[in-house]
DNA sequence: ACATATACGGAACAATGTTCCGTTTTTCAA
DNA sequence: TTGAAAAACGGAACATTGTTCCGTATATGT
């Protein structure tokens, strides 16, 4: 093997050349299949079914994510930006106590869309491990910042931290499925009377 | 097990073969293995690998569980009871609250080792919808009588379900075994916060 | 000991994730 | 515009795993 730098290509003068069209526009059909898919019959679905979905081959789908779970998590990511972005706005346009409530069932509706994720996460495949990860990266924070601002009013005890709330959210709302959206909201103003125990104006300082 | 009685066959007097030995020395192999392997490799080994460790064919598994989840549902009811039972125990040598407590980490635990069970719950396989019914028809008393106590001694509210607290520890131990026992043992102590918010002997009535 | 019901074992089948490679399309530059 | 190379495509083929089938072996009752 003589070529192993893999940069002397002729005319190579670090003028890469434009990601192929055809390339880009399958890319966006999978996602976009995937996403409705997922929706209809849960992260679950063959594989073969988005293929179709969109249009292309197996071997397309495998080029663009090589694992069946890179696809699952590709399109999870939109998602998460998407719910992170909430929260400022919720912020802005309501009071601390209100905006943290209202983030809740906006991320609880978030998670319940996902079916079957919740179950594929806690699989045990070492795939999923990022998707926690980028969750905690950007959804952290978000609810971090409306958590404190509603420890410092005063509605919340402080120091919990955001990921635990992330989490017992995230789990609780898969069986939302089964039992009715009620159970959802409950099981949110259950963790949130939680956080209410050990607050109040007469627990601040 | 609960074998629907007087079957009528042509040639039966009500008199039956005995159970063949053998049938039944596999079919108790076949649960112990069963139990290991899913403690082992989780819910979702392959069945050939229990068949092994059972030392019984293929063949053999499917006749005394004709689907892969059969298996897994007695397995996991046996441990079903075991905890249930653990409920009298506890109140009969501990205070309501303290009973509740324990109770829940002991539920907690028996969860925990059910890696992978709590996915295949929620994985929407109508097989596992027996499940559910089988926790509550044996969990629920248990756990409601802890609860009844306690609420009577004024340290939890009053009307709280135990069928919701069921669910949401079950849900909430399985990411307990990637961020740690602690996990699991906060979330429990958050939910009881939760559950003491209204209670207190200022709250009553 | 024999006949029969019962159970056993594992090959064969089906579904699905993944790999491989010959073919097609796009891009770049002469 | 045109030709060659890079990049991407498609789908057959492979691997794994749940499930079915059936010929063979064994326990039971007379």
């Amino acid at each position: 093997m003589d070529d192993t730098a893999g940069e002397i290509r002729p005319g190579n003068d670090g003028k890469r050349r434009r990601v192929r069209a055809d390339a880009q526009r399958n890319l966006d059909a999978l996602l976009r299949a995937a996403m409705a898919v997922f929706a209809t019959s849960g992260v679950d679905a063959p594989v073969r079914e988005i293929a179709d979905k969109a249009g292309v081959g197996i071997g397309t789908v495998y080029r663009h994510f090589p694992q069946r779970s890179d696809l699952i998590i590709a399109v999870f990511r939109q998602e998460v930006d998407a719910c992170a972005d909430a929260a400022p706005a919720l912020a802005a346009a309501h009071d601390p106590g209100e905006a943290l409530s209202r983030w809740m069932r906006r991320y609880l509706e978030f998670i319940a869309a996902k079916r079957g994720l919740g179950a594929a996460l806690h699989s045990g495949d070492p795939a999923y491990e990022v998707l926690p990860d980028y969750f905690q990266k950007h959804l952290v924070p978000a609810l971090q910042s409306l958590l404190d601002a509603a420890a410092a009013a005063g509605v919340v005890r402080a120091g919990f931290a955001a990921v635990d709330l992330l989490r017992a959210v995230a789990v609780l709302a898969a069986p939302s499925q089964e039992l009715g959206p009620e159970h959802g909201r409950r099981m949110v103003d259950l963790l949130l009377d939680g956080l209410r125990y050990g607050a109040g104006p007469s627990a601040g300082a």
